[in-house]
This record gives structure tokens, sequence and C-alpha cells, in this order.
DNA sequence: TTGTAGGCGTTATCAA
DNA sequence: TTGATAACGCCTACAA
């Protein structure tokens, strides 16, 4: 005893609320089974041309929309993916998600965004709403690039940490290569003629702070070059230390030609307070950042060349490995990923 | 014939290869029916005390977890709603996102959050892949304040737009109440004593830069008060518009005591104006910003006052509403939330 | 109080 | 080439 509202059904596009047409609806329409309806929509073989066209404009004109979760039931993959952050504005995620989403391609894979903000409380409610909506995988996005408690091993799923590393060693890891970063950032300056280079970056509690700065360090050291101001100046992650430890720098060492901003708002206050000493940027010193924020590298004056983490390359890249693990095993340890340059006119060429 | 690997399922908590317990499982290992197992675990009723016992420890020793896919292909409701944006940064969705998660509830409805980047291709994509999901609902954020097309008609689905209204006025949106917005920066003005106020804003073709100016010309009206500049300076969003703006403003109008800055970034341009014409803020000149966006709110010197657009709250109505759609129609028109005042040292009393 | 059975929308395996 | 039919995992009448 069906009850299927037949009268409703042909034209049901226009009432939002009837229910939305099954299968079932299709084959009926066309007239045929559900088993001959489901190859045709699948272009799969063994239906002939004319059903096939039948079947096609029967689903044409009931808008039919093949339910993506009685699918996943059978499939046993729901063709979604989890993705755990604690980032507060998104400006980590974001990006993450966008490289995720390409590397699935936007039909096969949707994410499930679930902010924890830090709260771990909060993060084990989401895990386990993301396990039982059966998610394909996870992506674990922390607040900042330090290692992070694992969310757990034997997980039923393939879980990758991007951005934050997970403390456990056995989980798959990918973050940037922040030593080579600093290298990059070094020899960039170099190249553009600079050779009294000064490092100015954030918190020392930063592990990221210290991995950059020791690429500063190596590249100077392999070109023999010192590093301007004997030491690398660690303090906070705002634009007021940018322009303090300029200062002080400029008042005990005034031969430096390019400073190395930690971050872009580090390199802000630098700028500022080269600006305030009289200093032209890049003529008398060139200056790059950290993050490529486009929000600080633009309305910078002169615009700041930066470094930029690639944060949709590892979204794609974590996308690509829990894809991988589907049939085969998930590898374990950290992954590097390079870094990009972007020069803008803070280190123009004279 | 059934399949099941016996020997592994009790100790699967172990293996992450295993496939996940089901409530069959769970009810075997019981020694249960599946339905009485069900009622267990989800508290109803008829249900003796000793057998819910034993099935929320049989269920505990396999870890199950229910699967919310089957769950909602049966009760219709999917428990998810999709979040459909073109917010390169974030910086809108993400707050919106975690509105709708406190609204809903983080074990009761989940997120999925598409970035269609801008382009109506990929805009179109999600929206059926979305659909195809079966989400109870849809939230769509704008990427600037004003209307946007529509994503259809007759979607069987209740969606609201945030932020950016929808430029069918049978849509249901939720903007934020920009009018209203440009009185209370005003009044605050105000009753901190100031007289002479400016607006310096952003992009004329920005609707909501009209309604602030508006918002702000009401209030000074209200008050019998001048606008100081005698006009709204309309530019762009940028810092180094609010520096040129005031440079201007203070050539032509030397009597200003207050400026109300159409964006974070404007009253960042602001301020640096202001100190280099050897005014301070607050005392000489006072600054409110707009959109308290803390990167810039807090970086500046001194930290700024600015008008919070209560994008959380946003997205919680949002939710709201979708809820009350589930049972009742969704309603139309574009429903205006207010804004709130957060005041720092840019303002202070002296 | 418990168990049986049907159905949610699809896909896949067989027969026909 | 087509069409029954049995899963997938769960819930909910209804029957025992």
């Amino acid at each position: 005893m069906t009850a299927w509202a037949k009268g409703t059904a042909v034209s049901g596009e226009q009432r939002p609320s009837a229910r939305p047409a099954t299968l079932h609806d299709v084959a009926r329409l066309a007239g045929v089974s559900v088993a001959t309806a489901s190859k045709a929509l699948n272009g799969r073989k063994h239906v002939s041309a004319t059903t096939r066209a039948e079947v096609l404009q029967a689903a044409d004109l009931l808008a039919y929309s093949p339910n993506t979760l009685a699918r996943g039931l059978v499939a046993g993959r729901t063709g979604m993916i989890g993705l755990l952050t604690s980032d507060l504005e998104g400006r980590l995620s974001i990006p993450i998600l966008m490289g995720a989403e390409d590397a699935f391609g936007v039909d096969r894979t949707s994410v499930l965004l679930c902010d924890a903000r830090g709260d771990t409380i909060r993060e084990g409610h989401h895990l386990r709403t993301l396990l039982s909506r059966r998610v394909d995988g996870l992506i674990v996005v922390g607040a900042r690039p330090d290692p992070r408690p694992s969310i757990g091993r034997d997980l039923p799923v393939p879980v990758v940490y991007a951005y934050a590393p997970s403390a456990d060693p056995q989980d798959l890891s990918l973050v940037s290569d922040n030593v080579a970063a600093g290298r990059l950032a070094v020899r960039h300056l170099i190249e553009i003629g600079r050779t009294r280079i000064a490092h100015i970056t954030g918190d020392a509690s930063y592990g990221a702070a210290h991995d950059r700065a020791r690429g500063a360090r190596d590249e100077l050291a392999a070109q023999r070059l010192p590093l301007a101001g004997d030491r690398v100046y660690f303090g906070s992650w705002s634009e007021a230390w940018g322009r303090n430890a300029t200062r002080l720098l400029l008042t005990q060492h005034t031969a430096v030609d390019a400073i190395f901003a930690g971050s872009d708002q580090i390199a802000r206050g630098v700028i500022d307070a080269l600006h305030g000493s009289g200093l032209d940027v890049p003529r008398d010193v060139a200056v790059i950042g950290f993050d490529n924020w486009e929000i600080f590298t633009t309305a910078s004056r002169p615009p700041l060349s930066s470094i930029d983490m690639n944060l949709e390359t590892l979204g794609r890249v974590a996308a690509e490995r829990l894809a991988a693990a589907l049939d085969g095993p998930l590898g374990a340890g950290t992954e590097y990923l390079p870094c990009r340059l972007i020069q803008r006119e803070s280190t123009a060429t004279a």
C-alpha cells in the first residue's frame, strides 16, 4: 500500500513543501523499474538508449536530485570530511577548506566545519558528532603552529593535522616548512643586494618563531653574512613590538639595510618606526613580512613583500592524503610543505 | 548468511580498520533485538532497567556510535545545514557559523560550509550538492552588505540570507541595521561630549555606507548638531583614504572634535593622520571605527572604539529562523538586527 | 516488556 | 536489456 500523492508529483517542482522526488518516482513516471532507472541515471551499461532518454526526461521533469545519504549508506562512504578547527576568525580554516574543496572536487566531497574555539570539551563533542555522521576523514587545524594534543589514536577514520602538528608522532601532520621559509626570506633580501639583515619576530614560546629564525641564520651563515643586531629580536606578534624592536635595533646598529619580520603585523610596526626615523623603505631598509595577510600587505606603505604559507596547498595535500588513505594506510610523522615568496615594493630592487 | 567477523568485534575498538559497530552488533552482544536496543539507547520507555543497562554496556564495549545518516534517512531530517558563502577570508562566515552552531546545539546540527568564491557557477554546484545531501536549511552569506541575487525560489528547503540580503523580497534576509549603527556611533560621540563630528567612510557604491551615513546625519539632526566638514567623506575602504580624508578635513575645518569612520581600517588611517597633525586621540579628536575587527582595534594606538555587527547573533538568528521553518512558513523580507558599541580608549571620556 | 517486520532511498546482484 | 530483491543502519508501529 503505497502512499504516493501522485497528483502533485509531476508538478511538484512548484511546491516547496512537496517531498523531493525519489528514484522510485522517476522510475514510475518513466515506466521502468528502480534498478533500470538507477542504471540509466548513473550512466551504467546495459540500458537501451531510448530507456535512458526516457528516464532522464522523467528525472528532469521531477527535478530529481539523488539522495546522497541513501547512496552513502550503501556505499559505505559519505563523501563528507570533517574540518575541526579552533580558528576564531577563519583566517586559517577558510583557505585550508578551499584547498580541500579543490582537491576533492566540489561535487564529490563536502566539508563539515566545526569550530571548537580552543575548548577541549567542545572539540570532543564535535569529534563525536563528526564520527557519528560517518565522515570519510578528518582534518584538524590548530590555532597556532605548535604541536597540539592528538585527538586520539585508533579512530575509525583517517586524520590529518594541518598547520599545527599533532604531538603524537604516530599521527600524520602537515605543516609549513618554517625553516625553509626563513631561508627563503633572507635569500631574497640578499638577492636584492642587502647584506646587513636583521630579524624581528614574535613570541619566543612559538616554535615557528624559532624555526624561521633558524632558517634565517642558516642562510646568512651559508652566505657568510652576519646577523645585523647580533641577535634575533623575539618579542610579541604585534605591531607595537615591531616598532619598539626597530627603534632598539636602530639605536644599537645603524648599519641595517634589511629587516625580516616574523609576521605582517610586526612588519607594519617595523616600517612605521623606520619612517619615524626618516628612513626610506625599501631604499634605505628593505622589509619583508610573514603570512601574506592581504589586509596588511596591501594596506602597507609601501606594499609589503611577504612569505605565504600556502594554506590552500596545505588543505589540498591534506585532502589528498585522506583520499589516499581510503585504500591504503595513512602515513605518520610530520610533513613539511614549502612556503612561497610574494614580492612587493617593500623589497623592490632600486 | 551473515559475514560478521565476530572475533574482532568485541575488541574492535583497537582496530581502526574494523567497520564501526552497528545497532545490530550491540543488540546481538546484549542478547536482545535491535528494536529493544534502539529503545534502550534512545532512552525510550518500555524497557526494563536491567535490559537497558545491558544494552548500554554492550554499546560501550563496542564503542557504538549511531549512524546519523541512517537515522536521518528514516527521520526525513539530516541535522545538517548548508552555509553558502563567498567570504574568502572567513571573517564573516566563521562568526556566523559559530552563532548557528550555538543556536542549534553542537550535537543536534552540523554545518556544511561551502565557499563559492564569488563564482556563480561554483555557487550553483555547491547548491546542488547541498540539496542532494538533504540539508535541513541553507544560510547564504554574501561578501559585501549589498543585495545579491537570490539563489532561487521554490527550493525544497528554507533559505536565510545573512549579512548580504537577497535581491528578491520574497526571500528572508537578515542584515545589520546600519542606520541604527550610524546613530549609535554618533550618539556615543555626543554622549562623551563631542559636538563637531565628521564622518569619513568608504566606497559610495556600498549601500551600507549610505545607511550608516544616514544614521549619523539623523542623530546629529535630532541633537541639532551640524555635520563637521559639511559633507560625508565617501572614498574607499582603506587606511590610505582614512588618512587622506582626514588631512582634507583638517585643512578645511579645524574645529573637529570627533570622527566616525566607516571601517576600522579607515579609522586606522584617520588616527594616523591626526597624530601626524599633532592632535591627540581622544583628547583633541575622538575616533570610532566600524566592524570591531580585533586585529585592527587592539593594534590601534590608542585602542579603537568600534561598532560590532554582532555576526554571531546574525548566525544565531538565522539558525533560529531555519529551525522555526521546519514547522511553519519562513516569512519574507529583510530583518534588521542591531549592532553594538564597543568602547575603547579612542573615545574615552577625559 | 520484548520481538517481528516494514520502510527510508540507493545500489548491486542476480534472474528472467 | 530489464526487473525483482537483498542489503546499508536505523526507527517505529504493531504483535507477541
